[in-house]
DNA sequence: TTCTTAGCCAATCACCGCACTCTAT
DNA sequence: ATAGAGTGCGGTGATTGGCTAAGAA
């Protein structure tokens, strides 16, 4: 099939790339340039989506595996009374359960 | 008699129906959202909308198996960034991705179209 | 600065990576197969893209024929012309499954 | 060998699907 | 007439981080 050398973005050796492509994808080449260009386009990832979500998961009850543990009524239920040792605690040392 | 055949008959094709449905992995409001920021996208029919889903699944799986192939030959078990780039890089059809995904360490993310 | 996608225009990652990790199961029986976390960005940014090219593909080609609204002949055609024509197959079995859905849905006799 | 990192858990809540109405053709 | 966009309402699974084995280097 028909390629075109498609200048590389970051080196200088050109890549070759279908032909029907290559407009599409100067297209979005170009775009992305002006975008840079207007706009001083960053890309910052979020370390998380949501704020609500964030404090959610620092808040849960968590087994020393640092996993995730069930929810008791015993951290649910404001303050128990008192003692109730809370035996459970799922984390395993090993990972792994095959 | 034949009446109980037929309503058994009728609630077997309903079961196999619900059965089947349950085949869409992503979210169609998700693939509506993506096909709508394009301009040029103005109504999408429930028919293309389940097209887009579906073939996009078929897509990703696709880009995995041929991703994956790249990790065997450098016998890992962790498929990273650099197996998708060069399996990318290696089939024809996959060519609008080449500045997606580049192949040296770079983190050039994406503007839309 | 600001961000060029939102994030709402992107795929779950969830999804995404029980999509792949699926299908890597399913290349990968014997022993388990991790996914690098920029991997699945990859993936998923991919398949934003993907759609994209073939939306503009169909579009196009729905255009050329002169018609106003996009049909699933549109679709198998772009499909063809970006050389994915692998992926009709299954298309059209999913399309069966589809039609088969809403007729239940809709017909309504006794 | 050293050191980086992806998987593992499950509870909340953002969002998906579906119902409906309204508008365009 | 049909068929898709908009809207709102429940129901629900995607989102989420600390620890450590697993694995890249």
């Amino acid at each position: 099939h028909a390629r075109m050398a498609l200048p590389n973005e970051m080196a200088q050796e050109p890549v070759y790339v279908n032909a029907k492509q290559y407009q599409g994808i100067l297209r979005r080449r170009q775009a992305r340039a002006k975008a840079e260009l207007e706009k001083k386009v960053v890309n910052a990832r979020k370390p998380y989506l949501h704020e609500s979500r964030h404090q959610h998961a620092m808040r849960r009850a968590r087994g020393s595996g640092g996993r995730f543990a069930k929810k008791t009524d015993a951290d649910s239920s404001k303050r128990m009374a008192e003692e109730k040792g809370t035996g459970s605690d799922p984390a395993l040392s090993s990972q792994s359960a095959s | 008699r034949n009446l109980e055949l037929f309503w058994y008959q009728q609630m077997m094709e309903i079961h196999n129906i619900s059965v089947f449905k349950s085949h869409h992995q992503l979210p169609l409001a998700r693939i509506k959202r993506i096909m709508k920021s394009d301009k040029d996208v103005k109504m999408i029919s429930a028919d293309t909308l389940v097209f887009f889903s579906k073939a996009c699944e078929l897509f990703i799986m696709d880009l995995t198996l041929r991703a994956w192939l790249q990790t065997e030959e450098g016998k890992r078990r962790t498929l990273q960034r650099c197996d998708i780039a060069r399996a990318i890089r290696q089939e024809e059809a996959l060519d609008f991705l080449v500045d997606i995904v580049p192949l040296i360490n770079h983190k050039v993310f994406f503007l839309s179209l | 600065m600001e961000k060029v996608v939102s994030e709402a225009e992107e795929l779950p990652k969830a999804i995404v990576r029980r999509v792949v990790k699926d299908k890597l199961s399913d290349c990968s029986p014997d022993y388990d197969i991790n996914v690098h976390k920029d991997a699945l960005l990859a993936f998923s940014e991919s398949a934003r893209i993907f759609i994209h090219y073939l939306s503009a593909t169909a579009n196009d080609i729905c255009k050329e024929s002169k018609r106003q609204t996009m049909n699933a002949e549109d679709i198998f055609k772009a499909l063809e012309e970006i050389e994915f024509s692998e992926f009709v197959k299954p298309l059209k079995a999913s399309l069966a499954e589809f039609r088969m859905k809403n007729a239940g849905k809709k017909g309504e006799a006794a």
